[in-house]
DNA sequence: GCAAAAGTGTTCTAGGTACACCCATGT
DNA sequence: ACATGGGTGTACCTAGAACACTTTTGC
């Protein structure tokens, strides 16, 4: 048993889950095994250790929860409405976070219920306050799209421009030309051709870029 | 006492208030009556109650120690390192809050140690990781400028058009074009002519201006 | 040879920047 | 009358938007 003077809540860290996959934006989320919302869909995450990080603590619970590591983290809000959890009073530290599809095949394991993949436009009713963090989340995101590199945490190590426009569009919900579309990334700098080209289908090969530096988010325009 | 089966952090809010005064960016500062950091200048701020949301708890410990109600509140970030108070895993939640200068002198009580205004370019070495966090609340205060009607929250009821041009100049640091950013804010959209003029000193009088929407804070551009 | 996506430039438009003079008041 | 800040318009420039055809491959 731990007390205290005065009564503390219970912080968690919570973190929504982006990546492109099937030609969609999609969102990871876990079944509930408990009380309370048992068996429903929730955001991954997990009450903070007393001597953790909070970013730490949102990796640790996501790796836990799904068996993802290695994604792009950045803190998004905090919620604690006094009557969010029935059991007691929580407070949550939300992050966000971006994955790429190589990333997301490498790690497919799990510890928790059930873990499945959603599309960010047709996701279930979720626990908790839950589903206005996604709501929050997802146009954080479209907003990042447009003064920030920040799209590049979706992409696999070597992609073609075709598939970096391509994540743009689904992000944002909308079509966008081309030529426009290659001039303004080229003039952000932000990308090196690979060398390689990607032999598709029935057409012309694709140059692949990289990346240039791919840990980083950086602010552009 | 209060007892729980795990450890669990307390939770703070602290509060970075920015105001205009002294034809300068100036930021609320309290002295530490008792230790940490007792003496020290520090954010207001103070423990979460365990029924109360965090936006109001930010309200409350920020009349409390500085009298100031009525203030535009907005979330930052939280902080959460675990060494950083000594007493105790100490989560915080953090806002900044803007204040016009009507507001702050009809307001002016106190019950904190001592309670006074610095230049936002210019205080002292601040308890805990507060140094940091006022950095972040500046940098964030700046940007927002470029696509809100954020500055709007500084200015009293009435007010004119120069006086608002002086605030943008004191939070970016440079000078402007007076004709180009009257032309910029008048097409926001965002202000009225209020009618009546301000006649200030041996020159023309000036027109005053007033919020469309004083309690919004809008995006633009 | 045909289907399919890759790759490539120019024109137009709008918004931002630079810039100088007259106006209304107080002293 | 003069000193002070209030108030106004235009020319230029740059960044974003609109837009169509040739290239290279697989089948």
């Amino acid at each position: 048993m731990y007390c205290y003077e005065y009564p503390h809540p219970a912080v968690t860290t919570d973190v929504v889950v982006f990546s492109i996959r099937n030609d969609r934006l999609e969102l990871l989320l876990i079944k509930r095994a408990s009380e309370p919302y048992q068996s429903h869909w929730a955001l991954p995450g997990g009450f903070v250790d007393i001597d953790e990080d909070l970013n730490a603590c949102a990796l640790r619970e996501l790796e836990e929860e799904t068996g993802i590591t290695g994604v792009y983290l950045e803190q998004l809000c905090t919620v604690g409405a006094p009557d969010r959890d029935p059991r007691e009073r929580v407070i949550s530290v939300v992050y966000f976070a971006l994955l790429s599809e190589d990333k997301l095949e490498a790690r497919a394991a799990s510890d928790a219920a059930a873990v499945a993949w959603f599309s960010a436009r047709d996701y279930p009713r979720l626990a908790f306050d839950h589903n206005m963090i996604v709501q929050k989340a997802h146009h954080r995101l479209a907003a990042k799209l447009s003064y920030s590199t920040i799209a590049l945490q979706f992409m696999p190590r070597r992609f073609t421009l075709s598939q970096l426009q391509r994540v743009y569009e689904l992000i944002l919900g909308e079509e966008l030309d081309k030529r426009n579309f290659r001039k303004r990334i080229l003039s952000m700098d932000c990308l090196k051709e690979d060398g390689g080209l990607l032999n598709g289908g029935k057409h012309r090969p694709a140059k692949l870029y990289q990346a240039k530096q791919p840990d980083r988010v950086d602010f552009v325009r």
